[in-house]
DNA sequence: AAGAGCCGCAACCGCCCCCAA
DNA sequence: GTTGGGGGCGGTTGCGGCTCT
């Protein structure tokens, strides 16, 4: 079935917005707002449609826009966001203030990409174009390093994202998610209007990137557990360390697991359910004796694609010194967010307590972050990335 | 000076997802 | 459960201005 163009009727106008009708359009936001789109341009008495007014306010007219030349940080911002997220342009957007996705996007293919293609680069995947050139030095492994972290990062980033959506969400709109309840946060957050709110603080997982990495108060490449990761403008208390889950190297019968997760990941699921996890844990019994993840409960789920992210790229990213308790306890940690209600959250899964009580302004969040960076850590302790 | 080619960017197009009816 | 409207998103187009010859 074919929908009806938005601009299909008859009269109304295309092409280049007259200052006329930038001012008609802005007068009408000033005095009323944005309410629905389509019956905007007739109220504001403008001869458009009202998909042509959204991209016109959102693109040009909005008073947050900032216009002119990229900075020399924000080209190094959207050439990173892009390695890690792709052409996602409005998700890049939203770490680079006051810039639109439509402005970023075309900086990006007339810029930015011509300039990594001058540089030997490939635009889309960011490698070296001619990696046999660099392979025998260095190049090539910290090629695989970068890549192997974007793809970390690249999930991190989802689940901050979303955290700062569903923390918005919950605040707002008290929620009490329950295990199992229908009122699965990645649901909720599909609800288109939270688009239209406003975002808390960025949680500048760019500094994170940039420097806490390389600057780590221990000297260590990778922050370590005194470290303070405390990021300038993140809504996270990083310092606050007060509990992490204790991975411990448990023995697994990697082949099989590996095997398990390979053909998970064939599958290329957006989600899944707790049976993957209840086969996990059948090929390690070990699973089930750890305190720390609640493989019962997990069994009980059904998991979006950031939670399976988290086990398909650890594997697909091809880390075999990675313990898989890690990766559970990582993938424990990003369901633990979506359900904790207070401080001892984490605990409570460990204890099988999934009572949901509560604001959400006082779960322990910041536990999260920490859990994801120190898993990220303990990963790096074992293997020599970087 | 003028035409051709190139470049940058605003705007459009088409697809997709979400949600209310 | 289905359908259609609203809106978001990424890819593409086309025009105006600039540079080159």
């Amino acid at each position: 079935m074919r929908r009806s163009q938005c601009c299909e009727k008859v009269g109304l106008k295309k092409g280049p917005w007259t200052p006329e009708e930038d001012q008609k359009l802005l007068a009408y936001i000033e005095e009323h707002g944005i309410g629905s789109w389509r019956a905007l341009p007739a109220k504001a008495g403008l001869q458009r449609c009202g998909k042509s007014c959204r991209l016109r306010w959102t693109n040009y007219l909005r008073p947050d826009i900032k216009r002119g030349k990229f900075s020399l940080q924000e080209e190094q911002t959207i050439i990173q966001l892009h390695a890690l997220l792709g052409n996602r342009w409005s998700a890049i957007a939203t770490h680079l203030p006051k810039r639109t996705d439509n402005e970023i996007k075309n900086y990006w293919n007339t810029h930015l990409k011509k300039r990594l293609t001058r540089m030997g680069i490939d635009p889309m995947t960011h490698k070296p174009k001619n990696d046999s050139q660099s392979s025998g030095d260095g190049n090539s492994k910290d090629t695989a390093n970068l890549s192997h972290m974007a793809q970390w990062e690249s999930a991190r980033l989802e689940a901050e994202a979303r955290l700062v959506r569903e923390c918005k969400l919950v605040s707002t709109n008290p929620i009490q998610p329950q295990l199992n309840s229908p009122a699965h946060p990645a649901q909720l957050i599909r609800n288109k209007n939270l688009a239209q709110l406003a975002l808390p603080p960025c949680l500048d997982v760019l500094k994170v990137w940039q420097g806490v990495w390389s600057k780590s108060t221990s000297g260590s490449m990778f922050p370590l557990a005194g470290d303070d990761l405390e990021s300038p403008t993140s809504t996270l208390n990083c310092s606050e360390n007060a509990l992490a889950i204790q991975t411990q190297n448990v023995e697994f019968n990697e082949s099989t697991v590996t095997t398990l997760l390979h053909d998970f990941a064939k599958s290329s699921p957006t989600s899944c359910n707790g049976g993957f996890i209840k086969e996990v844990c059948e090929q390690m019994p070990e699973l089930k004796e750890r305190s720390d993840i609640d493989t019962m409960g997990l069994q009980d789920m059904t998991y979006n694609s950031t939670e399976s992210a988290w086990v398909v790229d650890s594997f697909r990213s091809g880390n075999e010194n990675m313990p898989l308790s890690n990766i559970m306890a990582g993938f424990t940690d990003t369901l633990a967010y979506n359900y904790c209600d207070d401080h001892n959250s984490l605990i409570n899964l460990d204890n099988g307590d999934k009572s949901s009580s509560g604001d959400f302004e006082d779960c322990n969040y910041k536990n999260y972050w920490n859990n994801m960076l120190n898993l990220v850590n303990v990963w790096s302790s074992g293997s020599h990335v970087f």
